[in-house]
DNA sequence: TTGAAAGCGTTACCAT
DNA sequence: ATGGTAACGCTTTCAA
């Protein structure tokens, strides 16, 4: 356990230069089959492990791309990284992720650390307000690509859904159930969220006789949806809206186990609901929920086919913002049980 | 863009000698104010940004753990996580994860990633059974602590939770409901699940007219879990189980949504069911899930901890297996209604 | 307190 | 097809 085996150890064992060796393990047809088999043993009995350090120090880059999420316990980053993932592999290049738990300190720390990795490249979905942390590392030379977040200026790719379609599918949705007293109920703080306030304003408007009202949250968390449900409980129930729209997946789950809890507002029935994000933390929901799916495997995929022709042309490449659509999922949470 | 700026090139804006650069990176106390200020404001101006893959090669010591685990979309190992990053966070120690997706290759291809990256450290939350892939990195030097596994071999230190104990505390808890006919199901290539079941076994030896029965799965998902739903409900009325004891939580959750789309066995009136993991991405269910948890967070702390005490004494280690106990979370599966 | 120079383990290039 | 050698960017002696 001294010291690691190095090339040149190998090189010793198997009577052949440290570019012999280099060259078994970068481009192994170039090399003698006799003589590759002596590298190849030799390598065997020692145990040899290349070091990566070494390897992007001297070749002047590395083959591992970083993935900065904000919350990983939200599954649709992990969807993302899987996307991205699936497409990196192909390249023979590696994926590591990091948890910001959507603090803003991690989320900075981790761009730093990899940076000075000097990772080949940045995969990053941030927490939405706090894209503009890429700014310092793309000015440096580092290739990102940010995904579910706004681009903080032009000239940095990305991958976003289209939240105005998805709050307007959401809001359409319940209109064409028949509801007209809507509530939206999100943290204006995250851009998306006003989109999708603003998709679901323009179904609104295309409606007769139907009215969005906004309601405010602190965040998007389970907790703030019972806060919401206990702010609806509270009202006069002619007062109460008949459809609602949740910013996330959570924050309609929480409102559904209030309601529930409560017993005195039925869902569907009194109450349709609406989340965001197909989010499977909230699959196993009392009453499963109406979402808007974001294809968060087919959103890293496409992340990573981005970062990869920016760094396969560095020079020629055009930023590009893909947008997809989300598409509605409908549950019980507006349709009702399963058998009616 | 050209190259990135280095400590040569900081020395040279800054009139001084890179040996000194190196000091007020690492060791700023050693340099007089003055000197220290010109070098800051050098770094400033080049936008300097110290490549870690040149510092570790010199120092030959890396500043980041990896942890890789089987599956990140269980919550579970997302606590493990947290749990260790906060630890390692104050040795300024930085953590990088890798996601497995309970696949054999990824598990292996990252842990060969992280042993060529000479992180410092491993925390490795294997596939159950796959834990002796890490004794190659081992044998080879690599520091690495086990999580939510058996050591394969003594001498590698790893944290446990007992699941026997947590198998005894799930069939005790439906014992002393009054259920008597119990089931556990579950796919005996998970040691854990071997574990609960012996422990389970124990609860029921003790006690008096009480039978358990086993009924193998092929995993432990939720899909897993229609088909034991599934199994039981073909049964006649009189031969079915009335408690059941399942390996996981989505497993458990699988049967609790199946039995409720059929509806002709309430829970936890005609079934009581216990699932283990305490996994958020269950908490929304329709039966909130009494279950076993893990205490994920904690878990995490003492590995970095294990982890740390082998760094700093590399040699007089002594290696530990540290086991702790879950504990009983009794949720409506077993209990009913809140209110009733 | 600062400078000079020797590595760290690999790749890449130029000879051979 | 193979060998020799100069980088890569940093840390770490050791002297001054």
């Amino acid at each position: 356990m001294e010291r690691a085996p190095s090339v040149v150890d190998v090189a010793r064992v198997a009577g052949v230069s440290v570019g012999t060796v280099s060259n078994v393990l970068n481009r192994p047809q170039v090399v003698a089959a006799a003589t590759r088999a002596r590298v190849e043993k030799a390598i065997a009995e020692l145990g040899f492990v290349r070091n990566a350090a070494a390897r992007s120090l001297a070749a002047g880059s590395s083959r591992t791309i970083a993935f900065v999420a904000a919350d990983l316990t939200n599954t649709f980053f992990l969807d993302l990284a899987r996307g991205a993932e699936e497409i990196l592999e192909k390249a023979e290049l590696n994926l590591v992720l990091a948890n910001c738990d959507s603090r803003e300190d991690k989320q900075r720390a981790y761009l730093d650390l990899f940076e000075e990795e000097r990772v080949a490249g940045l995969l990053v979905a941030p927490r939405q307000d706090l894209a503009g942390q890429v700014l310092g590392p793309r000015a440096r030379g580092m290739r990102v690509v940010l995904l579910n977040a706004e681009p903080p200026e032009p000239g940095v790719c990305s991958v976003q859904t289209d939240n105005r379609a998805g709050g307007y599918l959401a809001a359409r949705h319940l209109i064409e159930l028949g509801r007209t007293r809507l509530l939206f109920a999100g943290a204006r703080r995250f851009p998306a969220v006003v989109d999708r306030l603003e998709g679901a304003r323009l179904a609104v408007a295309e409606a007769e006789g139907v009215t969005l009202e906004y309601l405010a949250t602190v965040g998007v968390t389970t907790e703030d949806g019972r806060a919401v449900a206990e702010s609806v409980l509270a009202r006069d129930p002619a007062a109460r809206p008949d459809g609602l729209l949740a910013g996330a997946d959570l924050l309609a789950l929480g409102v559904v186990q209030a309601a529930a809890a409560d017993g005195s507002v039925a869902i569907p029935g009194d109450l349709a609901v609406v989340g965001y994000d197909n989010n499977r933390e909230s699959w196993g929901s009392m009453t499963p929920l109406t979402t808007l799916d974001q294809a968060g495997v087919e959103m890293g995929r496409e992340a990573a086919r981005l970062l990869l022709e920016e760094l396969r042309e560095p020079a020629g490449h055009e930023h590009a913002t893909v947008v997809m659509e989300p598409v509605l999922v409908p549950r019980a949470s507006t349709l009702g049980h399963p058998g009616g």
